[in-house]
RNA sequence: GGCAAGUUACCCUAGCGGCCAAAGGGAUCUGACUGUAAAUCAGACGGCUGAGCCUUCGGGGGUUCGAAUCCCUCACUUGCCA
C-alpha cells in the first residue's frame, strides 16, 4: 500500500505554513520574507518547482523539493510540477565541470519517468490540485531570433556573469560553454511563462539554484513590472562533512529498480545520531511534539535508535509504501538477528533473500568469485584483499579460506547469505 | 590570430630520463571499539595471477638500452596581448 496522500497534513500547531517551513529548516534563502509570509498566509497561489531529466529517476535531493511542494499544497496552494524537457537538453552548470549532453530521445524518455514519479507525491484532485508542465512545450516553438529579441534583451551579461554557478566555472580551469551559460535564461523564461499562463507567483528549488530562481523573478520584474517570489532550500549535508544521499558512492534513487526498498530503508536507518532530527524535520510529516519526544529518545537512549527507526519507516513508507517497508524490516530482522541463520525457517530466509541482490550459482562456485558476481566487491583482487582483512562473511561466519565453495556453506534450499563488512549483504542460491 | 601556463589514478596535488603502479592529503573500503551511530586507532586502496607479469600519468607520433618525465603534433582548458 502506498501511503495515502489524504493522511498527510501539516503540523496544526503552526498557524502559517511559512513558519512551519522555516522551523523545518527548509528555507535557506528567499525573496522578501515578510512579503512571502503574507503571500503564503493569504489566498491560494500557484507556485512551481522544476526537475530536470538528468537521470532516469529522481533521487533524495529531489524528494526534499517534492515535500516542500506537498507542504505548500497541504496549505492550500496550487503546485505546478515542471519536468524540464528543454532545460534537460541544455544542462545547468555544475560547479566542477561541463556536462555531457544527453541524447534527445533519452531526455524525452526520462521526462516520462520523472513525471510519473512526481505525480505520486502530489494530489491531482480538489481546489489545490497539481498540474504537470513541460518547458519543452513553450521553448521548442521559439526561434533563435525570437529568443534573442524577446527574451535576451532583458538579460544583462554582467548580471549573468555574477551568478555563483557561472563565476565558479569561470574561475575554475574547466571554463563554461555558451550552452550552459545560457541555462539561467531558459529557467527565467519558464517562470515568466508560468506567470503569464497560470499566474504563478512563487518558485521553489535548491539553494544551489538560487541564481536561476532569481533569473526568473528579475525577468518578470522587467517584462511584467511584477514582483514574484522564490524560496531556496538548504543543501542537505551530513554532520561529518560527507555528501548526503549517497550510499557507497551511489545516489539513493526513488525508483525501486535502482535502489531497492531494502537498501532505501537501510540508508535511513544508518543515519547519524547528529543528523536524525534534522532529517525527520525535512523528510517526514511528524509534528513538533513528536519530534521533541524523539529528540529526547536520542539523548537518553541512543542505542535504541528510535529516531532512525522512525525516520526509516516514515520515508520508506512514503516512497515505497508500507508493504515494501514491512518486508524490508522483516528481512533486516532475519539477516541481522542474533540467532544462527541456519535456524531460520526456509520461508523467512527466502523472503529476506528476496530483498537482496541475488545470483544463482553452482555448488562448486568459489565464494571468492560469488562476492564479485553479487557486486559485493568490484574485482577478484578486491575480494582477495577483503578476505585477507577478514571482511567477508558467508551466513554470518567469517570466510577464512579462499577455496571455500557455495556447496560448502549452503543452508537449506541452497541459500548462501554473503556479507562484506558489517552491513553490506547479498545472496546466492545454489541450483 | 599571437604569447604563456596547464591536462597525473575517484578528487586535489607531487613527480621533471632509470630507485614510478607513481609521494602527500581527502574520499572510499576493511578490522578493533560500539548501538547496523559518531569519534578514535590500525590496515587496504590500477588489474590479473600470486610476489611475477599486464595496462596506466589528455590523444597520436618520435628520441633513447630505458619516458609520467625530452622532442613534434593534435585536442581541450585558463590567462595575457591583438
Amino acid at each position: 500500500m502506498l501511503v495515502a496522500l489524504s493522511t498527510q497534513k501539516n503540523d496544526p500547531s503552526f498557524s502559517s505554513v511559512w513558519d512551519e517551513l522555516k522551523w523545518r529548516g527548509l528555507v535557506h534563502v528567499s525573496t522578501d520574507e515578510a512579503e512571502l509570509k503574507t503571500l503564503l498566509d493569504g489566498a491560494p497561489i500557484t507556485f512551481y518547482c522544476g526537475f530536470d531529466p538528468t537521470a532516469p529517476s529522481l533521487h533524495l535531493g529531489n524528494l526534499v523539493q517534492i515535500l516542500v511542494m506537498r507542504r505548500l499544497q497541504l496549505a492550500g496552494h496550487k503546485p505546478l510540477a515542471l519536468v524540464g524537457g528543454s532545460t534537460g537538453l541544455i544542462g545547468d552548470p555544475r560547479p566542477t565541470a561541463e556536462r555531457t549532453l544527453t541524447a534527445r530521445d533519452t531526455v524525452a524518455e526520462w521526462v516520462g519517468y520523472l513525471q510519473a514519479q512526481v505525480s505520486r507525491f502530489l494530489s491531482f484532485e480538489g481546489d489545490s490540485r497539481a498540474r504537470l508542465v513541460n518547458n519543452l512545450d513553450w521553448t521548442a516553438p521559439l526561434s533563435a531570433i525570437d529568443f534573442l529579441r524577446d527574451i535576451g534583451k532583458y538579460f544583462r551579461v554582467g548580471t549573468m556573469l555574477k551568478k555563483d554557478a557561472v563565476s565558479a566555472r569561470l574561475n575554475s580551469d574547466a571554463g563554461i560553454s555558451y550552452t550552459e551559460f545560457s541555462y539561467q535564461i531558459l529557467q527565467g523564461l519558464d517562470y515568466l511563462e508560468l506567470y503569464r499562463t497560470y499566474g504563478c507567483r512563487l518558485q521553489t528549488g535548491g539553494s544551489d539554484q538560487w541564481g536561476n530562481l532569481t533569473s526568473g523573478t528579475d525577468l518578470i520584474r522587467r517584462a511584467e513590472q511584477q514582483s514574484v517570489h522564490a524560496i531556496g532550500t538548504p543543501l542537505i549535508t551530513n554532520s561529518d562533512g560527507t555528501k548526503f544521499g549517497k550510499s557507497e558512492g551511489n545516489a539513493i534513487w526513488l525508483d525501486p529498480a535502482l535502489t531497492s526498498p531494502y537498501a532505501f530503508y537501510q540508508f535511513w536507518l544508518n543515519t547519524d545520531d547528529a543528523d536524525a532530527l534534522e532529517r525527520l524535520k525535512i523528510f517526514t510529516f511528524l509534528t513538533r511534539d513528536e519530534l521533541n519526544r524523539l529528540a529526547e529518545a536520542v539523548a537518553t537512549e541512543p542505542f535504541r535508535r528510535e529516531a532512525q527507526r522512525t525516520l526509516a519507516y516514515e520515508v520508506t513508507s512514503l516512497v515505497h509504501g508500507t508493504d515494501a517497508t514491512d518486508a524490508a524490516i522483516a528481512a533486516a530482522a532475519a539477516l541481522f538477528g542474533q540467532g544462527d541463520l541456519a535456524d531460520l525457517p526456509e520461508q523467512a530466509l527466502r523472503q529476506a533473500l528476496a530483498e537482496l541482490p541475488t545470483v544463482e550459482t553452482t555448488p562448486d562456485a568459489l565464494l571468492l568469485q560469488l562476492v564479485v558476481d553479487t557486486k559485493l566487491v568490484a574485482t577478484i583482487s578486491e575480494a582477495r584483499r577483503a578476505l585477507a582483512q577478514g571482511g567477508l562473511y558467508a551466513n554470518n561466519v567469517k570466510i577464512d579460506n579462499d577455496q571455500l565453495t557455495a556447496g560448502d556453506v549452503a543452508l537449506t534450499g541452497g541459500v548462501v547469505v554473503l556479507r562484506r563488512g558489517k552491513k553490506t549483504l547479498a545472496g546466492a542460491v545454489v541450483v
